[in-house]
RNA sequence: GGAGGGAUGGCUGAGAGGUCGAAAGCGCGCGACUCGAAAUCGUGUUCAGGGCAACCUGACGAGGGUUCGAAUCCCUCUCCCUCCGCCA
């Protein structure tokens, strides 16, 4: 959410954005719909103040004099107008509130415009790998090893929902915890474990609402939504809260099963662990200070890295352009791990800042010890990594020619002894 | 699911139709004392909308009602706590 005083005196930056980021949003309509909140306000206050203007002087009034029942009736007159308007004002405040939802966040000046063509390679770490053998890939190798049931999995819930079994489940969880323990010991990130399930109010706090409803899979039942990312329920643990400025920054760290519909993405990746409905995720969540919040971005993004680095895996990080960044986001990196069986890169992390945007829907403040007001913080989150994508580019990096998987040094601690799966 | 209790500023917590945006304490800001700090003393300190400003208006969980006038009385809802039931 932007405030709306900045979308009226920078309406056509905010038009801008609507554009560049492919949304939908009625700027126009806001806008004019809030000046004609305006407008009623200042009547009603003018209504208000006569009103209360006439009460205090009842006061001094003898009971059941003309003074005093003329008074009344007027007193009276004036509180039905009020009355009325105050009605049209609720409407009115709802309309406005509803089309703000729609209004995305303004890309950084830094972000580049335009579609998926115009994202940046920031940067590339480490050496693709060379194998001497064809590579085989990750959907060979848990085929071959036996590491995930995908026909079991469709059987229990559906296509697209991975089963992972015996060492391959194993592996999964080593992964999970390595990247939990490394964020919380080397970084000082608390460790939440949050619940998987989200109400409206959290899924619109962080933007996921309402845009992306049909996204999410839907509990009709209890209104509730299953959580596509750990964002919405760590971000929202502090929503409606004013924090100590001594404390920011905060900084978060959760694994969280996430749940995505996927809708229409299907005809690419059917097969695999490439894109499924169900998956696991670390995810890092930071509350900072408005003024370093881009110092914060890089460190978090800095962070994500990290984990890719300690697992030798090479990456490349992206930054996105205006079209291919989320509706909440002000500038968003992507990191990208290489996958040599198949010769591609694929995303594992998205590392963003919100700005304020998120804290104005959240209603996130803290009390500025320099002018002793209340500011908005800024949210920022990453995946620190998400699984599926670490886990193909792990088996495919870390393959033998004999078919085999070597444990990365990092897990082994994870593994129970094993440092040869196969 | 049933029965009670509660929701007030950054926090704790008084307030029970008008003199209440709200006592007190904590915290925080400023000043004094100090070489400096702690302690102490003094002083200030809710948020939001409108206006250049004086000022006006709104907000005591949310919504509605009674009243000339509601933090305060009535109704509905939400959330939290306690007890009972149900499930595990």
């Amino acid at each position: 959410m932007l405030d709306i005083k900045f979308i009226k005196e920078n309406a056509d930056l905010v038009r801008n954005a609507v554009k560049n980021k492919g949304e939908k949003a009625n700027v126009d309509e806001l806008i004019t719909k809030d000046n004609r909140r305006v407008k009623i306000v200042k009547e009603l206050d003018n209504l208000r103040a006569e009103k209360n203007r006439l009460s205090k002087e009842v006061r001094g009034l003898e009971r059941n004099t003309p003074q005093f029942e003329k008074n009344v009736m007027e007193s009276r007159e004036i509180g039905n107008r009020i009355k009325k308007m105050e009605k049209e004002l609720r409407e009115l405040k709802e309309e406005i509130r509803i089309l703000s939802l729609w209004i995305p966040n303004i890309p950084h000046p830094s972000v580049p415009v335009g579609d998926e063509h115009a994202n940046k390679i920031i940067r590339e770490w480490g050496e693709k790998i060379e194998f001497s053998f064809k590579a085989k890939s990750h959907i060979d190798l848990i085929n071959d090893l036996g590491l995930i049931d995908f026909e079991r999995g469709a059987k229990i819930s559906g296509t697209h929902f991975p089963c992972y079994v015996g060492i391959g489940a194993k592996l999964e969880r080593a992964l999970v915890n390595f990247m939990l323990d490394y964020h919380i010991e080397k970084h000082g990130y608390k460790e939440m474990f949050p619940p998987f399930l989200n109400n409206r109010e959290t899924l619109t706090g962080t933007g996921q609402l309402p845009k992306l409803e049909d996204d999410m899979y839907y509990v009709e039942k209890d209104d509730m939504f299953l959580n596509p990312t750990a964002e919405p329920p760590v971000t929202n643990f502090h929503r409606n809260e004013i924090l100590q400025e001594n404390d920011l920054p905060i900084k978060y760290t959760a694994y969280t099963s996430c749940f995505r519909r996927e809708a229409g993405s299907y005809g690419k990746e059917t097969r695999g662990l490439k894109r499924v409905h169900q998956f696991n995720k670390v995810e890092m969540v930071k509350f900072v200070k408005p003024e370093n919040s881009y110092d914060e971005l890089e460190s978090l993004l800095n962070n994500a890295e990290e984990i890719l680095q300690i697992l030798k895996i090479p990456y490349r990080v992206i930054l996105l352009s205006t079209g291919d960044m989320t509706f909440a986001s002000a500038k968003t990196y992507d990191i990208e791990a290489y996958a040599p069986g198949s010769n591609e890169y694929l995303e594992v992390s998205s590392v963003s800042n919100f700005e304020d945007f998120q804290a104005r829907r959240m209603n996130i403040k803290y009390k500025s010890k320099s002018d002793g007001k209340l500011h908005f913080v800024h949210t920022l989150n990453g995946s620190g990594l998400a699984t599926p994508r670490t886990y193909i580019a792990i088996l495919e990096n870390y393959q033998r020619e004999d078919g085999k998987i070597v444990v990365p040094d990092a897990l082994k601690p994870y593994m129970g002894g094993v440092e040869l799966i196969g």
